[in-house]
DNA sequence: AACCCTGCCAACCGCCTCATG
DNA sequence: ACATGAGGCGGTTGGCAGGGT
């Protein structure tokens, strides 16, 4: 619906917070609660709107903020669940305790963002980047590999690229669900204290780069080959699951829901 | 010293979703 | 079924700090 009316309201305070304000929230949250953030500011006599206030709690003051540099393990994990929730910030969050979205958003922004172009990977799609004149041999035989198929053959290849499409569906609703709830529970108990997944273990992530490691990994580098594109046996060339689930795709497929990280969430 | 450029990050803006009446 | 408001989210911006010329 439409936007909310609070930050259209003239007179009100934007821009940075003063101590004295900080103060004033921490206070009054601490004693009351934040309750309806809407009509916080007149309680805790802010001369803010609740958004700013909403804001300036959840990205500054919360006592359970961890502030400081990222860690390995931490840039590791924005990076491999980025390959799969993309820009979903606060999904990413949940993943990072004490880190808030607006937080893994700015280090995306500014420093893996960079990284990952320096490292020779497209940001979005976290592969190899290409451009249309190098990648042309490889585009020539992927397009011999698929000459003069017939009707049958396709139609049976865009109903399994369904299939594939709609369990990925299913696994991606449920990873954009918080870890606090049936996620969690379900999780042995040695599990349960919010630990982050370990992501360099499984197979679902074992194609992308690793920020630690010095060099891309080579395997992970290499051009196309036809045997690479139809071996989809070796957990090196795992490849995009979607876009080669055509080509042993349902290989890739099962390999990927036995994988230890699908097992945990399913 | 003055200016410019770049990087960083807190905060804002506008849209979306969901709950409620 | 629809309208409305509150909260949440992701993209973007503004201003500060630091380094270079």
């Amino acid at each position: 619906m439409g936007r909310s009316p609070c930050c259209d309201e003239s007179g009100l305070k934007k821009g940075p917070w003063t101590p004295e304000e900080d103060d004033k929230l921490i206070n009054y949250i601490h004693k009351h609660g934040h309750g309806s953030w809407r009509a916080l500011p007149k309680l805790a006599g802010l001369n803010r709107c609740g958004k700013s206030c909403r804001l300036r709690w959840t990205n500054y003051l919360r006592p359970d903020i961890k502030r400081g540099k990222f860690s390995q393990e931490e840039e590791q994990t924005i990076l491999n669940l980025h390959a799969i929730l993309g820009n979903k910030w606060s999904a990413i969050a949940t993943h990072l305790p004490g880190r808030t979205d607006n937080e893994i958003k700015n280090f995306w922004n500014t420093h893996l963002k960079k990284k990952l172009i320096q490292m020779g990977f497209d940001p979005m799609t976290h592969r190899p980047r290409t451009d249309i004149f190098s990648s042309l041999p490889h585009l020539i035989a992927l397009a011999n590999l698929i000459e003069n198929p017939s009707w049958e053959d396709q139609a049976m290849r865009i109903h399994n690229d369904a299939l594939h499409m709609a369990r990925l569906n299913n696994y991606l609703t449920y990873i954009l669900q918080p870890p606090s709830s049936d996620l969690l529970l379900n999780l042995p108990p040695q599990q349960q204290q919010h630990q982050p997944y370990n992501f360099q273990d499984s197979l679902a992530f074992a194609h992308m780069p690793d920020l630690t490691a010095a060099e891309p990994d080579a395997s992970w580098m290499a051009p196309l080959t036809e045997t690479s594109i139809t071996n989809t046996n070796t957990n090196t060339n795992t490849g995009d699951a979607c876009s080669t689930s055509s080509y042993g795709g349902a290989q890739i497929w099962s390999e990927l829901l036995d994988d230890p990280f699908f097992q945990e969430i399913a």
